[in-house]
DNA sequence: CATATGACGACAA
DNA sequence: ATTGTCGCCATAT
């Protein structure tokens, strides 16, 4: 696979967290097909273009932080973000028991039907 | 080909 | 909660 493709399955991936959640880098990376791929999610954000449409304030890391330095320009811009979108961030943290993304949740708000194919 | 570098993650102290 | 170590993996040099 080419990097570019690799870098525009990595964004599409993001493009898919709803707004008001936030999902992991691994998340991402596993959800864009790439296994223990979380280091090339921060790679692909660090790619993004200007004028982009994706939402990489909804990445964060795994254990709920945000991954810039406290109280850099980036760090505040994300938490601002996130505050925008009614997502509550407590110094630096995110409740990802609270507000991490769930797919598989989502089908099945969106298509009920999916859930019931063993009737 | 050898090293260094990360917007990471899991885990042990 | 923090910090350090180690594993991971595409890129960069």
């Amino acid at each position: 696979m080419g990097k570019r493709a690799r870098l525009e399955l990595i964004w599409d991936a993001i493009r898919d967290i709803p707004r008001g959640s936030v999902a992991s880098y691994g998340q991402i990376a596993e959800i864009a097909g790439i296994p223990r791929g979380a280091r090339q999610v921060g790679y692909a954000l660090r790619q993004l273009p200007d004028g982009h449409d994706v939402p990489w304030h909804r990445v964060i890391q795994a254990s709920g932080k945000i991954a810039f330095e406290k109280g850099s320009r980036p760090y505040k811009e994300q938490s601002k973000r996130l505050m925008m979108e009614d997502v509550a961030v407590i110094a630096g943290r995110v409740d990802m028991q609270k507000y991490r993304w769930q797919p598989d949740l989502d089908e099945l708000l969106w298509k009920p039907s999916a859930a019931w194919d063993d009737e």
